[in-house]
DNA sequence: ATATATAATTAGCCTTACCTAATCTTTTTT
DNA sequence: AAAAAAGATTAGGTAAGGCTAATTATATAT
């Protein structure tokens, strides 16, 4: 009835992948994700076909089914209310959270993470800016823009990230860019794409060059 | 370098039956509280022991050794630590905790364990009376007596239970029975050992008739 | 349209952690 | 002290989740 861990992890790539494979979702970029061979991934699709967790037909991309993407939805959701209540709670940065909430992800415990989402009075969004799944797994993707499709002048709010690794993370925080922060963009360089920005914090204004791949990876709203 | 959840539970289990078991735990009494076969045990005893984590030899009992102890420390540590997160901060029941406990306390993140000690303020003690080791693997354990050891008219506070099923804890419940409860032993019936008792909570008085098996899982100091 | 490259699957094997049935030790009873 | 019972181990097997090497499909390039 439960599944296992690694059941959980396989689903909630293929649900992610989906977004951007939306035809159907390769078997080596599930390897790649998990890294994880794809012999070893075909082994699971065929698992996860059988129980009616995804749409598969050999030498085909494969895609959640309704189930399979509930199951998706309740670990990311789980996923996303811990690292909210690791940085919120226990001080952790935005960049420590993820290995621990990879493990914390797959505690089972409705009555859990119903408390979590209460402690926490039912967060929308988590540290990243990444929406939280409710309890019927409904979420809420508003499509945003990423940094570099805004144009001269424009002012607009930080919103999320699209790169969530530590480096990145990290590299925000060095410049003082954060869930919140006004970003203006005075100038887009043509030679290489890279902006020319102020970033408004409070009182703080401060002026930075981004480059074309930083600003790839900031979603602004 | 890291040990599996199963060498973990194993460690566990080994080292709290090494307490009434000292001179050696048997396969049989680790089979019957993981609830798995003596064979399997057998198998995983040998590899415990080429892990010198337990000393081991064939057909004779076991015990961990200071670095299986460590791990079996550490591992009860954080369980009983997340014990009193459940009880203080998700208003769980001292009965609801055990299981989800015993998933969180498989989380590896040394990181976490620090600050999930710091927020509960640095306990002594688990929502059960279990005393919780610190980051040095230190444990006080003082040895207290059970309510049935107490003679007649003695004055004692109860600190801790013996059985933790969610059946027991529940029974203590519906009898106002907690920790810090004053318990006064009244008589002693002679015919079936049970205990006629007057419990004491702030205001509240109440006597109570306890049976011996009820006393015998009553730590009191 | 064919040849080549890329992707996916099959075949066969490994480790972990479980099992049952059979055998061997130790302990207990007579 | 021998027989019986209880406990532990060995032998051989299974399922989950990995792997490499070989094969088969699909996609791409000439």
């Amino acid at each position: 009835m439960d599944n296992s861990l690694t059941e959980e992890n396989y689903l909630k790539v293929i649900y992610s992948l989906s977004k951007t494979q939306p035809k159907g979702v390769s078997t080596k970029s599930i390897g790649l994700a998990l890294e994880i061979k794809p012999p070893t991934v075909s082994d699971m699709l065929k698992k996860l076909n059988d129980k009616k967790l995804i749409q598969y037909a050999l030498y085909k991309g494969v895609l959640p089914t309704l189930m399979g993407e509930k199951i998706a939805l309740k670990v990311i959701r789980k996923h996303r209310l811990w690292e909210t209540f690791l940085v919120e709670h226990f001080n952790f940065k935005w960049d420590e959270v993820h290995d621990i909430a990879e493990q914390l992800e797959h505690i089972k415990s409705p009555d859990l993470v119903q408390r979590l989402d209460e402690y926490l009075d039912f967060p929308e969004h988590d540290p990243h800016g990444d929406p939280i799944p409710d309890k019927d797994g409904n979420i809420k993707i508003r499509y945003k823009r990423t940094l570099d499709q805004v144009t001269k002048n424009e002012r607009v709010i930080m919103v999320g990230v699209k790169d969530h690794t530590s480096k990145f993370l990290k590299y925000l925080d060095s410049i003082d860019v954060k869930l919140g922060s006004e970003i203006i963009v005075n100038q887009i360089i043509e030679y290489d794409k890279s902006f020319l920005v102020e970033i408004r914090e409070e009182k703080k204004k401060t002026k930075r060059s981004l480059s074309f791949l930083v600003c790839k990876n900031i979603l602004v709203g």
